[in-house]
DNA sequence: GATGAATGAGTCTTCATTCAT
DNA sequence: AATGAATGAAGACTCATTCAT
């Protein structure tokens, strides 16, 4: 945890990861309704106070956890396709991006909650800052795609990203139904909420590149 | 608005919807967190009490739109689906979809915030018959899906729906961001969140059921 | 539950008492600050504005209630001090008021209320009437008293009366600690709250007439 | 008042022992059901919130006061106990008694709302630490009466305290008729509840006392 | 920087009472 | 007289945020 009191620049850097380490435990266990600065104290075992000095709100905070989650995401895909050689077969692709997500759990929820939650509280510049680092990303990956998918036209991969991502997020939060609702969906007739996250992001977006791969059309352009 | 007092049992469902239609407005216009009862209730000219003789909790009373615009969503699709001669194309199929969600704009946002948000003050019962109305509706959906295209192999039907729900939640969060973040999308770098929600939805399920249509494999089961 | 609508007197004064029974049975059931006009008005299957016909306030309701068990409790008491024959010693005079509040008890929980929360929404003349109803039954039981205790003087018998209830009503809360608190009562080192009511009565009923027939001193007047 | 905000442990508990300080003032002047938080704050000057950094609800609050109270009285009452010197006639006990509540008019009132109203939104913990408390005084004042009073068996005493509880409680409640209801006592026929709540006291004291001074039996048990 | 006590606006919700039907 | 929907004042309590220490 540091020292006590962060002097260094380094220690102060230190420190904030702390705290968006303790909020991430936080998160992981209580639903976001139920999720207070109080409790996310605790868990970092600091004062409520230590937390506004490293974010002004808490919904900057989540912001943050967010930016991080996003942020590691990102770079996943970037490496992941940067080690692709060839051009792979849409499968494969799929199964690419399937394990990009595997080792984010709590991205899409944070992603979910960005609108309704998160940007209402939030200073203008931050805001800012953070669409521009998600658009930057978005861009960045998508000529990545671009690059490796023969089917992409010039300047269509930022738009397959942002429906892989959105793909993500829907279906995250519809395979999220089960834990919130708890065994309720053992009750007949609800298996379909029985998603397999995975399994079903694997299969759609396996479909989706399939699509694309047949024509390359200009994008959705019209 | 009727009668001061709804006594009559149509009476009262009118009054249920009168309440219904107060929480739509107040849902257009007011971001969920800073969303009360107190709004609701002077929105819809009622007494704070008169909101709960019809609604036991806040997060009933939002199941219950989310319920609404679901129930009407799935009638529009199951109807246009019906209206359906011969096999559609792929990008025909989209293009009634995007239709269906056209006239749906709060759809997207009360499902995204009904695990977060509203699943944890309801009653056990309630949320059982949510899911249930939920699953049901998919499944049925579902089969006329199976029957109006050649290639969605039977029983697959109910997990292309969901993936189509999936993919407009995503793609309405994403696409969302505009309004809240206000006029930041101005700034240089952030054209890619100008998202045309419905423009890329068609676009997407075009893909998708392009990809599907490809081979008929077994969905994304084994 | 006799007609729907009562016209005649003695079918409204029927009505009010199947209100009172109703009462009686959620007294029984639901601790006070749970106790609603709702819940009596579902026992007696009657609306909620018809008890407002019979009672002014939940409050006159109540105060009635408590009435009706006094006025029972004072007509079996004067009923057993009338059938005495001769001097009773303290030991049959404790038994027989034992043996009265045996069969009411509800009596001291209504009486204990009385100051507290009954009082306060009560018309003057009903508070009024009530203080006069309470009054002229003690003096009257007090005089009863005086011509069966040879050690009472002239003129404290209504004193006595008062100090039984008194005691009663002390007694009747610190022994209803027990069902309040539940099980607490067999942590150990509790037992001394394991009152019984009646037997505790008794037993101190019997001690105060041994003291006052010792010397038939003035009163408690000085 | 002391400094603005309590951070050492004894500024904690001057701080609680302010806010209880608040709640007795409160508890003099407004009846029980108009009794607030925000009342108890206000004279606190306090805000709400602060409240509940202190005590967790409303009824732990009111039972803290109310252990208080009862904890100064067996305090006054064990000294009063311990001061005595040889074997006190009933008449001199009365006394005595009648001073440990002279000093205390709370007392009764606080322990007569404590089934009704306190104990129903208290943690369990909470419950059995007050029954405790209450019990072990009970029993260890039982004991010095023991000590002071030939007549009371061994063992016998706490019951003896039980009784003189019991006793205080039901005379205040019919004493502190007179204040609620006003000036209606000067209506004719109401002399009786013009009850002297400690003279009362004393007589049946002395009386009670007498009667136990007169045989030891072995209690109320057999 | 760190603390955590203090704040107080704001929330949902209850329920005795009223009154249109 | 009976109904029960409507009322709305009032209450307890929460929690992000501040600021004295």
């Amino acid at each position: 945890m540091g020292p006590r009191r962060a002097r260094q620049i380094h220690e102060k850097e230190a420190r904030r990861q702390d705290i968006l380490a303790a909020a991430r435990q936080v998160w992981d266990e209580v639903p976001y309704p139920a999720l207070s600065m109080a409790l996310v104290a605790r868990r970092a075992e600091l004062a409520k106070g230590t937390l506004y000095i490293y974010f002004k709100t808490k919904e900057e905070l989540f912001l943050a956890l967010a930016e991080e989650e996003l942020l590691g995401w990102f770079e996943d895909l970037d490496e992941a396709l940067g080690r692709l050689e060839g051009y792979p077969a849409p499968g494969q692709l799929a199964a690419l991006l399937k394990g990009t997500f595997q080792s984010r759990p709590r991205l899409t929820g944070l992603l979910a909650i960005l609108p309704t939650a998160l940007e209402h509280n939030v200073e203008h510049l931050t805001a800012l800052l953070f669409n521009q680092f998600f658009s930057t990303r978005i861009l960045r990956s998508g000529r990545l795609l671009e690059r490796h998918l023969p089917f992409i036209q010039e300047g269509q991969g930022a738009k397959v990203v942002l429906r892989i991502v959105a793909l993500a997020m829907g279906l995250g939060q519809l395979s999220h139904r089960a834990p919130v609702v708890g065994r309720i969906l053992d009750a007949p007739g609800l298996q379909i909420f029985r998603v397999d996250f995975l399994q079903e992001l694997e299969g759609t977006l396996h479909d989706l590149f399939e699509g694309l791969a047949i024509m390359p059309r200009p994008g959705s352009e019209g």
